[in-house]
DNA sequence: TCTGGGGTCCTAGGACCC
DNA sequence: TCTGGGGTCCTAGGACCC
C-alpha cells in the first residue's frame, strides 16, 4: 500500500503559519512577477478564483472582498517543506519526495502490523499541530490509486481528509465516478482520446486493453491502466537521483528591446544555473539559451529564438557557463522584438568527480577555476556579500515584481516574527 | 498595463553503421 | 530495368506533472 501525503493549498497554508489574523480569511499566492495565482485557501476558492487565472483580472474584485494576497516567498515555501517531509520521514522511513508539496510513504514493510486509519490520522495530526500546516491523506494499493484517493479525501469533507481505498469492490464503485481527466497521468489531450472511442470514466479505462484498440497508445497509459487494477508499476523511484537538467528562466517585470538589457538578464539566469549545478555536483556539456516574446500579446511580433553549444569539456564553471549563454545571445539576437522573456537551459550532465581528463591530468586552469568558483559559492551562502560577475549588470531594470512578500520567518534572522 | 517556472518521460524520425 | 534488411543512437518536440 501507498500512501500519498498532500499539503492543502500549500503556499497559501503556509503564509497562514506566521499570521495568525488570516484565519478563515481568503488567501492567495501569486506567481513570478505577480502574474497568476498559484495557491488559494479554501475561502478563496470559494470566492470562485481559479488555479491560473492573471491576477490582474481578479484583482480589484478580491480585494474589494476582503482578500488577502501574496507574491510568492519560495524560501519560507521551500523550508516549511523539508520541516513537513522530515515530520513524514519519522513516521515512514520509506518515503519518496514527488514535489515540494506531496510526498508518497510506502507502507508495504509494515502496514500488516499497523492500523491504517489510525497511522493516517496520527500524521495528519502531527503536521498540523507542529508545523501548523493541513494535509490530506490517500492511501490505496498503487501510487495512482492513492493520488485518486488523496483527491476524494481533499473535495469531500466528509471524509476529514482521510481517504483509505483497498477491497476491489470500493474501488469498483470509486472509479465510475471519477472522470479521466481527474487520473494521475491523464491530461487534455488523453482524455480527449479516450473520449473519442467512448471511455468516460476511470471504471471504464481500467477495463480497457489499449493492446486490442487500433488506436495507438503509449506505454504510458497502459501502466497508468495496471496501476488502476492495483498492479503497483510505479515503484519507489530513489529520491536521490540526480537531476538530468537545469533551468533558470524569468519574464521581465517589463518588455525589454535591447540587447545590453537581455545580456544582463542572460548572464545572470546562467550564473544562477552554473551555481545550481555546482550544488548538485555536477558538470554540464551542453548550455541552452533562448529569448521570447510575450505569446498573450497579440500586438506585437511574436518570436521564439534559441540555440545551444556543446562545450568541449564539461564545465561547472560560472564564467565559461555566462560566456557561452551570451555567444548564443549574440547569435540568436534579432533587432526589431520585443522580449518578454530569457532563460538558461543545462543539460548533458557527468558528476564533477569522475570525468574524461587529458592526458596530464587536470591542468592548473581547472583547478583555479574549481578554487574560484568555491569562494563565490561560500561568499554568497553565507551572505557575506553577493558575488557575481560584471556581466550580470547592477541596473537590474528587466528584474521581476514581487510587491507582496511575506518575511523570510524560518530562515533570516532579522525576519523572525516579533510578537510584542 | 498586467498571463510563472522547473522538471520528467516517451516517441518519431533522421543519421549512421554493417 | 533493376536498388536490402536490420540495427543503434541522438534530437526535437509533445504530453504531462506540480
Amino acid at each position: 500500500m501507498f500512501a500519498l501525503v498532500d499539503c492543502n493549498s500549500f503556499y497559501a497554508s503556509c503564509e497562514k503559519i506566521f499570521r495568525p489574523d488570516l484565519k478563515n480569511k481568503p488567501v492567495v499566492v501569486l506567481s513570478n512577477n505577480d502574474g497568476c495565482v498559484i495557491a488559494r485557501s479554501p475561502e478563496a476558492k470559494k470566492m470562485g478564483l481559479i488555479m491560473g487565472q492573471p491576477w490582474h483580472e481578479v484583482k480589484n474584485n478580491y480585494l474589494n472582498n476582503g482578500g488577502v494576497v501574496f507574491s510568492s516567498n519560495y524560501e519560507l515555501y521551500a523550508d516549511i517543506s523539508n520541516r513537513v517531509m522530515n515530520i513524514l520521514m519519522e513516521s515512514c522511513p520509506e518515503i519518496d519526495i514527488y514535489s515540494i508539496d506531496e510526498a508518497f510513504l510506502n507502507l508495504k514493510s509494515y502496514e500488516k502490523n499497523i492500523d491504517l486509519v489510525r497511522f493516517a490520522f496520527d500524521c495528519k495530526r502531527r503536521l498540523r499541530e507542529w508545523i501548523g500546516i493541513p494535509v490530506s491523506i490517500g492511501i490505496a494499493p498503487t501510487k495512482t490509486l492513492a493520488k485518486l484517493a488523496n483527491k476524494m479525501a481533499k473535495d469531500d469533507s466528509r471524509f476529514e481528509g482521510v481517504v483509505i481505498l483497498k477491497d476491489e469492490n470500493t474501488i469498483k464503485h470509486f472509479l465510475k465516478n471519477i472522470n479521466t481527466e481527474k487520473i494521475w497521468g491523464i491530461g487534455k489531450r488523453m482524455e480527449k482520446n479516450l473520449k473519442d472511442i467512448g471511455i468516460d470514466n476511470a471504471l471504464e479505462l481500467r477495463n480497457f486493453n489499449p493492446r486490442l484498440s487500433g488506436n495507438n497508445f503509449s506505454v504510458v497509459l497502459e501502466r497508468t491502466i495496471r496501476e488502476l487494477r492495483g498492479q503497483a508499476c510505479i515503484g519507489s523511484e530513489n529520491m536521490l537521483e540526480p537531476k538530468k537538467q537545469i533551468m533558470v528562466s524569468r519574464s521581465f517585470g517589463r518588455s525589454i528591446r535591447a540587447k545590453r538589457v537581455l545580456r544582463e538578464a542572460i548572464s545572470f539566469h546562467a550564473g544562477r544555473a552554473a551555481e545550481k549545478l555546482r550544488f548538485e555536483n555536477q558538470k554540464c556539456r551542453t548550455v541552452t539559451a533562448f529569448i521570447r516574446s510575450n505569446p498573450f500579446n497579440e500586438k506585437v511580433r511574436q518570436i521564439y529564438a534559441s540555440k545551444f553549444i556543446e562545450l568541449v569539456h564539461p564545465t561547472n564553471d560560472s564564467r565559461i557557463i555566462i560566456k557561452s549563454a551570451n555567444q548564443i545571445l549574440e547569435n540568436i539576437y534579432r533587432e526589431g522584438y520585443t522580449y518578454s522573456k530569457a532563460g538558461v537551459l543545462l543539460s548533458n550532465f557527468t558528476d564533477s568527480f569522475g570525468y574524461q581528463m587529458n592526458l596530464f591530468g587536470k591542468s592548473q586552469d581547472s583547478i583555479k577555476s574549481e578554487n574560484l568558483m568555491q569562494i563565490v559559492d561560500e561568499i554568497n551562502l553565507k551572505e557575506i556579500s553577493r558575488a557575481s560577475f560584471g556581466i550580470q549588470g547592477f541596473r537590474n531594470t528587466w528584474r521581476m515584481k514581487r510587491e507582496i512578500k511575506s518575511k523570510r520567518y524560518t530562515t533570516k534572522i532579522s525576519e523572525i516574527p516579533n510578537t510584542k
